[in-house]
RNA sequence: GGAGGGGUGUCGGAGCGGUUACGAGCCCGGCUGCAGACCGGGUAUACGUGGGUUCGAGUCCCACCCCCUCCUCCA
């Protein structure tokens, strides 16, 4: 049904690399640092990730994906301390509120989601071998990276070595041979510390996902991913710590999400502009969340506004009723039609182009629709059934879900709306509707009964 | 200052050498007890500015203007 191949831009050569299934697909995703809630900003690099695991996996490819958590870093540390508990406690806690907000998301869960801490001793082999190469040197503070050392340091950002001082906004360490070398492991004096050869301390942050990588998925992986904010100078010293150690590129594709910006800057904790993961959707509801999110192309930054919310909410309506029309009226033709599939394939198929997907299944949705308007939809092709379900799945989209409890009390309301209608009752017949549509369910009135849905119901009261 | 990504109709947002993107909005109509949802029809003379290449350019080339991100916290 689907194409096996697709073709995604690559940040380091600026060109587009084809994969081709049957294959490995060993994609790395950079994951949070677990210290605070998960915002919409974060939201938009996983869901694009996710649709694109969900995509691979639909085409064949042997997929594993690896999505980390960093959980333990400087700023976990010192929120720990404000709180007065311990750093580990925290980072445990906010995990597990990242992991309630995926699942709100609908986010496939990754193959594998490793934890910094539990790789400390891979991390110090690699940094052994890093010192052993003489690409890192011991100071009394800690180990650092000599970039120097490697010719092809700023690759990936662009950047020449002798300008990447310039900018710099903080003291470099005095132990530092060059202002652009990078820590691999620091000695501390508290705070959760490991012991090491070069004195007890914590890795660096960069180093734990070149050892992850190399862990879970080896020495050269097909796709690596985040968000634009991670190019400089993160990725760009994975890539300097993993290609001296194994001597290998790291990825075949670098994949990077343009940022989310709110109020013309980018969506950061430290701005105070952030949206959480979770009370954008109890607002607006996760599939026009994650609707919104997906309708710009990822490479492109993306300006957050109420009124592009509420467009991609009258998308995801269309989407959402005929999900419901397939559902109560499934098409019983066995012959096949797949027009509609292949316009979405090309669209995911060429650099993730989410936008023109959407087009393209809204489309078909309409076409549902009309089908269903005519009463011409059950005896469709199963193959319109088909493709929809397909296209629906690699989105991430779910309906929602009534409560068990809750059934049984809409379906008395529903039934004493038909009994006020049939005896012309009207105006209580409308206030049953009225009250129904505010628990979020809708219903649709056929001529010879009344069917009800759960449906997203977005608080638009909200400014930003 | 350096690097990267953008500027498309009323709005969101694709397209990147030659066909209607797709939605929303607005107008009319259908369905309906009425709304909502859904459906049909109509409506958009758009491509930051100035040059150039071409039979033909949002789409390629050259300048310029504006916006965002990155330049060691960052998805």
């Amino acid at each position: 049904m689907l194409s096996p191949s697709l073709r995604i831009k690559d940040t380091l050569s600026g060109g587009l690399v084809e994969f081709r299934a049957p294959g490995r697909m060993r994609m790395y995703v950079c994951g949070l640092t677990v210290y605070d809630y998960v915002h919409i900003g974060h939201a938009r690099t996983l869901l694009v990730f996710d649709v694109l695991y969900r995509l691979i996996e639909a085409k064949g490819f042997d997929v594993k994906y690896v999505q980390n958590f960093t959980d333990v870093d400087d700023k976990i540390i010192m929120r720990a301390r404000e709180l007065g508990i311990e750093p580990s406690q925290l980072a445990e806690t906010f995990m597990e509120e990242a992991l309630r907000d995926f699942q709100l998301l609908n986010l496939k869960r990754p193959t594998v989601m490793p934890r910094a801490t539990q790789h400390v001793g891979d991390m110090q082999r690699i940094i052994s071998a890093l010192v052993e190469g003489g690409y890192a040197y011991v100071t009394p503070s800690g180990v650092y990276y000599r970039v120097s050392r490697f010719p092809e340091y700023g690759k990936l950002s662009k950047k020449k070595p002798e300008q990447l001082l310039a900018g710099a906004r903080i003291e470099p360490d005095p132990h530092k041979l060059d202002p652009a070398d990078f820590a691999l492991w620091k000695i501390y004096g508290d705070g959760p510390l490991w012991e090491s050869p070069w004195g007890r301390g914590r890795p660096g942050w960069h180093i734990e996902c070149s050892t992850m990588i190399h862990a879970h998925l080896g020495e050269t992986i097909e796709i690596h991913g985040g968000g634009a904010d991670l190019i400089f100078p993160h990725h760009e010293n994975e890539i300097a710590q993993s290609e001296a150690y194994t001597g290998k590129p790291l990825s075949k594709v670098w994949m990077h999400v343009g940022l989310l910006n709110m109020r013309k800057e980018k969506m950061a904790k430290s701005l105070g502009n952030v949206i959480r993961i979770r009370d954008a959707i109890s607002w607006w509801g996760p599939n026009t969340l994650r609707l919104y999110l997906l309708s710009s192309h990822y490479r492109n930054p993306l300006e957050f506004s109420l009124e592009g919310l509420k467009k991609a909410h009258e998308n995801w309506r269309i989407i959402e009723s005929a999900a419901h029309e397939l559902l109560e009226n499934p098409p019983t033709s066995s012959s096949e039609v797949d027009g509609a599939i292949d316009e979405f394939d090309e669209a995911l198929s060429n650099d993730l182009n989410t936008p023109s997907a959407i087009a393209a299944l809204v489309k078909l949705s309409r076409f549902i629709g009309r089908l269903a308007a005519s009463h011409e939809l059950t005896g469709s092709s199963t193959g319109v059934a088909k493709a929809f379900a397909t296209m629906f799945d690699i989105m991430g989209f779910k309906l929602l879900e009534p409560g068990p409890e809750e059934v049984q009390k809409v379906e008395r309301l529903v039934e004493m709306r038909t009994m006020l209608r049939r005896e012309g009752r009207f105006d209580e017949a409308d206030a049953v509707r009225e009250k129904l549509r505010d628990m979020g369910y809708e219903i649709t009135d056929y001529p010879d009964r009344s069917s009800w849905r759960k449906v997203e119901r977005p608080d638009w009261s909200r400014t930003f």
